[in-house]
DNA sequence: CGGGAAATTGACATTAATCAAACTTAGTGG
DNA sequence: CCACTAAGTTTGATTAATGTCAATTTCCCG
């Protein structure tokens, strides 16, 4: 597709970089581009269903989401699973390892990806080099903790029926706010089992509470995912505030 | 206490910032020194109970504990409130706002404090002028993302008692963290219903699972707070993972 | 000593978890 | 094209966990 043939797996330069076009994502300047390029160490290519990244583990990269969908989660040793959150397009994976050292969590592909690879150990460089940048990656953290915060109220104080409602109008929005379609359709394949996972809920019980809000025509669950009927009335139940900025900076 | 006398409220210049001293918390260069000073506002005194920062408002100013405890949380229109995370000493108080914009949840003081003040508007110019400490922001934003990701593995899939021995050995852990005595005491004068927000559940439960947990001798409740009998049991029980890093950034 | 906040308790209602099984769907190999 | 399988969904019955209600008690604090 692009000009350059011959190469095998010829990666996409940051100039053409697909995110920058959408209008969601904020623009770069000069600088920053030539940054970026540097920066970049190369993309990666990464089945559904794949491990990303471990808990425990180190890994020397970094990476942002160029497309696809993935999410991270928590294990505990009996088993007990938590999904902490989903990433999707312009979002970092890795980040708190890099920080940290050790990884606190794991991340799973739910769809084939692509990454654009970092290397964890140039990112003070970033910070040296690139306050524009600095400041944006603390922003991508920022916002992850603002995210988490709701998680975490859905977890805690909503009800079985408000949380699946939140988790789909969650879902629904970001990828929205990423630039994906979505109209009236999250196109994330989920199982129910992840659905449970990311609300604290047991398997039976999330699909007992999906069939309600199907009969009370809210949603339909088909094809391994989701489609929103009233996206109206889920909000109202969720009882969702919304807060997601216009332009977001990325990678 | 200090040299200078005559000026009302005299605040603690950050050459003796009673923080660093701490061997928890890392040294700063000279230079990173003399750029927190200028950094520096001011500082403010709280009363116990007091509101620090409510969501939906716009905070000129962004803040690190100086002393002090104080828990951070999201109320939903009916009431319903979630606890996300306490602040100790060492942390910083409205990042988030500073870079969403607007606050996104509240805070509110569960002890007497003291808070050092900056500018949310020169939080860019830390990111120009000192890339360590930039990165340090990052560092303790990484953080919190770290203990939330926690957090929300307790509430959505401890059971009760797991989640009140969590909260316990969390607190505990956290206040020896920042370099509090916290010999099997947690210092914190909580009521069961903060520790009932924190971890979604209802107050009257909350407290007969306090009770079972006493009957175990794993914990006593009194004076409005909370005492470690026997920590090992207590960290077995929450199964929790020790993961707080040695030498530690701040401000 | 009085009053209010916090803690505690018992009875009861409800939600959600668990267990066990059946059903549906998509993919696979013959 | 048809078993056959595996993963995912759906259902009903039952149990366990947690929430709600309504007092009551304890503990501070002025």
């Amino acid at each position: 597709m692009d000009a350059t043939n011959h190469r095998p797996r010829q990666q996409v330069s940051c100039d053409a970089c697909p995110l920058r076009k959408r209008q969601e994502f904020r623009d770069f300047s000069e600088d920053e581009l030539a940054f970026m390029r540097r920066f970049k160490r190369g993309e990666l290519t990464i089945d559904k269903g794949a491990a990303i990244l471990q808990e425990g583990a180190h890994t020397p990269h970094l990476y942002t989401v160029l497309s696809g969908w993935a999410f991270r989660y928590k294990m505990m040793r009996d088993g007990r699973r938590q999904i902490v959150n989903y990433a999707m397009p312009g979002d970092m994976i890795g980040l708190q390892g890099s920080l940290m050292g050790e990884m606190q969590h794991s991340v799973e592909a739910l769809s084939p990806m692509t990454l654009c690879v970092f290397e964890r150990a140039e990112l003070f460089g970033l910070f040296t080099r690139s306050p524009e940048l600095a400041y944006d990656v603390t922003w991508i953290a920022s916002r992850e903790e603002c995210m988490l915060d709701e998680n975490l109220l859905t977890v805690g104080r909503r009800t079985a029926q408000e949380k699946i409602a939140y988790l789909v109008v969650f879902l629904w929005s970001r990828s929205v706010a990423c630039g994906l379609t979505g109209r009236n359709v999250v196109d994330i394949t989920l199982t129910q089992q992840h659905v449970a996972d990311t609300l604290g809920l047991s398997l039976v019980h999330t699909n007992k509470m999906i069939r309600k809000l199907a009969e009370r025509k809210l949603l339909t669950w088909s094809d391994g995912g989701c489609r929103i009927l009233d996206l109206e009335r889920l909000r109202r139940l969720a009882q969702w505030d919304d807060a997601i900025p216009a332009k977001r900076p990325f990678l």
